[in-house]
DNA sequence: ATTGACCTTGCAATGATTGGAACCTCTATT
DNA sequence: AATAGAGGTTCCAATCATTGCAAGGTCAAT
């Protein structure tokens, strides 16, 4: 099947198939004489694999480990399983950046009128700074993510 | 003061603050004779509720929003809770997504042995995926952020 | 005068994804 | 057979916030 068919079956777009070629995630797609990338079954179980990997918040880099011990049928499972509670890990300490974030601008808003009036505790704390720092995680436009 | 200094006062980088003027976030900062940028308590000020805002997750976009409204001393603090209150959604919309990745990926895992023996459930899942679809929150990446 | 710290600009890379342009191929209909 | 439209190919660019590097100018003190 051409990339197209690959893409609907799988759920990754033609446009990431590709990129995840190119980037060596997944092997070199076989062609067809005029040069049309052709996927089997395989292939499309693989991108899916991949997809549902995505799905789980795993960076292609780990998707990447994540393949390589999928293909390794003499794997130890104690190594996946090592790999899930690091990512678990992350994500968890991502949920409570975003936590307090989430929290200190609720307590602020709870203690803005949000009328008329100029007065803004929320604006005031911003620029004075009463908060405790909201550590790390910037970068937070990838978060408002296209799909969501 | 220099731009080194600045940064420092602030805690946005000096590199950031380029950014920053160079996108028309603040103000082109005074020149020196000799071509170096000089701030004053105001400009550090300002930097500094960039910075916070920042820390509380909001884009550069939503950045210069509200720089607007707190220079705006006629504004209606409505209009800044009512910011507040859609980035609070957003904060906890994502949370939700990571909170079902982990949950999904922390269930896989206690049912992993997690042993020398091949044979492992978070594999299997994520190839067959039989876990319901995690939605979307891709482009994760941007959530390991370097500075966590 | 030299050193080292700091400043300037500009360009590239990050990570995952999307978009577009220019061009080629396949299939179906006129 | 000619043509249209759908879908394939490559390459290049943009996103978002941030960092790194390189080549060069400036400032302070030794």
């Amino acid at each position: 099947m051409n990339i197209g068919q690959a893409a609907k079956a799988s759920g990754v777009s033609a446009k990431m198939i590709r990129y995840y070629e190119e980037t060596g995630l997944v092997m070199h797609a076989q062609r067809s004489e005029k040069g049309y990338r052709l996927y089997s079954e395989k292939d499309v179980h693989t991108l899916r694999f991949v997809r549902r990997a995505r799905d789980l918040g795993f960076t292609v880099d780990r998707i990447a480990d994540l393949l390589a011990l999928w293909r390794d049928t003499g794997r130890q499972s104690a190594e996946v399983k090592q790999m899930a509670i690091g990512h678990v890990a992350a994500l968890r300490k991502k949920i409570t950046d975003l936590e307090e974030m989430a929290a200190t601008l609720e307590h602020l808003a709870d203690c803005c009128a949000g009328d008329h009036r100029p007065d803004c505790p929320i604006l005031s704390d911003i620029a004075t700074g009463a908060h405790g720092p909201a550590k790390s995680a910037h970068r937070f436009g990838a978060l408002s993510d296209k799909k969501s």
